[in-house]
DNA sequence: TATGAATGAGACTTCATTCAT
DNA sequence: GATGAATGAAGTCTCATTCAT
């Protein structure tokens, strides 16, 4: 029979770690509304009320699992990879490297990603998130777009239509990336159309 | 208060067809566990119980929608598009185009088909039905990038990359059809984009 | 499907028939509880709500099968089987030997008896029943230990013995009636025991 | 209204107690199907989810019912009783006057064991526990019986009817257990005739 | 900090029953 | 006399959450 009051091991920071952990594997394979504090209480060897201590809500818990997984994802992957580059194709290619290093380093980040844009747009109490990566994103392709068009590769005219090939490509990378082969093939077949296109729009005119 | 009993004007077949057509909203907004029968008994002007004399559960139900999307995508949208092309550049195209025009006439059934992804995932009920969509896709995919080895437009060592690139840009058009400008302008960007690879593959050996 | 209105074949006897034919089956194996209107309809091919051309209500068919059940037992097969008999030895002897033909010639009906005795008991809609069977029986019982009295075959000082015993020994045949090997041989033997007892009683004082 | 949280003055074990007794209270009354969780909680002053935190289901908390009956009965009640005996008349004595003594003492646990013997049957999910009784019953008849063959008191003949009647006749006293008066002078009635018959089976021959 | 006891809302589903056809 | 469409009550059970310890 376990004891009562604060047990003689506990560390908060390494139980929330533990939280967060599984919360981020539950959130990605069964998404926000089948993933139960009993499940995650069961996973983290904690009794269901004990996660009240470290996140007042479930909502707030995924909160928090998104904001770990988009500094990791965006902070931490995407932006060193594609600093240092000077032309669009270069950027592009290296921002396309940087998802199948994620997606194999971080598996579970990349699935999370996927499944937040599902959930995000359901779960009324998680409107809030499902602006902030989507903008985030933009933003960045807008950056490198325009370097793109600064740099004489790509043409004005094209501004629209490749900031929503950028962000389908994406979006569509980031669902398949639970089947790697998948992915990975994706990956490489765009890098090589890249450098074509890259050229392309200008003479195209 | 609605009285007991059989309505007046009561038709089992005008209600069936009212159901489904809330339950496929539902699903796609919400998903299959946020889809309540009691919220598709509100939309649909009849108590949860009276839906059971149409769908004998929640996930019956879900079958039923998921059949009738991938009939009117599959059969009804995109193989009357892509009937009667012979080369691979044009088959793609399109394909492409009739994303498009499915997403404008038939918006629900798209943004079903981007939630189903994950839903069918998600829940063991309709493991089953995860299965069938993706497959029949990847023989889709598989049949026109072989017309194009057939033509001579792609060389057989892209196959693999070429079918990967198929489906993660079907999957990310799935997934951006909640924004129909950013799905028009992709489409629109990779219908060009197609047009110059589709002779580059040979050339680029 | 099938056509409305008034089939040309039915016959209302018959299908009240059959519909008191297959309550009886279930409520004697599934109870009044898990009988349901819609087993019912399906065991009888019927639509549920057809039921009620013939019975108004649940309780209203449960007591249509046991007022058939009872005169189909007492007044069809116990009555006759004791009727000319002469001895309180006799008389017992032949409705011991009428519980076995019983069992045999209408289980149903035995099985019946068995769970009515719960039934009404536990559903008050059914009080009216419990009172009217047991009642009946003791009557019997009564008769045919006053007889034992009367030809000197028994004592009145166990009078009230005598009458438990009959009604403990009839309830436990009752119960043990699915299993028909056990009924047999405990009548059996009880009959065998009866022919002794029946003169022990004088003697025994 | 109860304040939400945990009350003061709760305690797990007695709640635990308290339900076990509404429980077994309300399935032998009702059965299993008519004894609804809102109806423990009612009895036991709960809110009908606070059942869950003790019994995983309602299949599992008759199953705890049952088992605790069973101990009562079996290895609290008849068990002792029996032990000591050196013949089949005392033995068969003893066991009637102890199904007395535990209608008197635990008048629940022997009307619940009577509703057992229907509820089990009917109800699949409780089907595992509907032999356990049974067997082991038959289990002490045949040693009780084999006991008087023994002896001498009994004939080998006579066996499977002796076996049988026993068997009705328990079944009989616990279904009568209902009303005290009738199961006391059964009891009473049967005691004598046991003494008679005991002797009666050799000499029959 | 953690547990254990409790709640109320709401999930899916079944049931008896009713009424128009 | 039978069906098909509907209802409301209720059933079992799960969930997020709260509070005393």
């Amino acid at each position: 029979m376990p004891r009562l009051g604060r047990p003689t091991d506990a560390h908060g920071d390494a139980t929330r770690a533990r939280i967060l952990t599984a919360a981020r594997t539950a959130f990605s394979d069964l998404g926000y509304a089948a993933t139960t504090y009993r499940l995650l209480a069961e996973r983290t060897g904690l009794a269901p009320s004990a996660l009240y201590n470290y996140f007042a809500s479930k909502a707030d818990l995924y909160r928090a699992v998104h904001a770990d997984v988009q500094l990791e994802n965006y902070a931490g992957s995407i932006l060193p990879a594609i600093s240092g580059t000077e032309t669009f194709a270069d950027r592009v290619d290296r921002l396309l490297e940087s998802f199948v290093a994620m997606n194999s380093k971080l598996p579970e980040a990349a699935r999370f990603q996927a499944a937040a844009r599902t959930d995000t747009a359901r779960h009324s109490e998680l409107a809030s998130l499902g602006e902030a990566l989507p903008t985030q994103r933009r933003l960045l392709f807008e950056e490198i777009v325009d370097l793109g068009i600064a740099t004489g590769e790509l043409s004005n005219d094209h501004r629209h239509e490749l900031l929503a090939m950028l962000e389908t490509l994406t979006v569509g990378l980031i669902n398949v990336s639970a089947e790697p082969d998948v992915h990975r093939a994706a990956v490489s077949g765009f890098r090589r159309a890249i450098t074509r296109l890259s050229s392309y729009t200008n003479e195209a005119k």
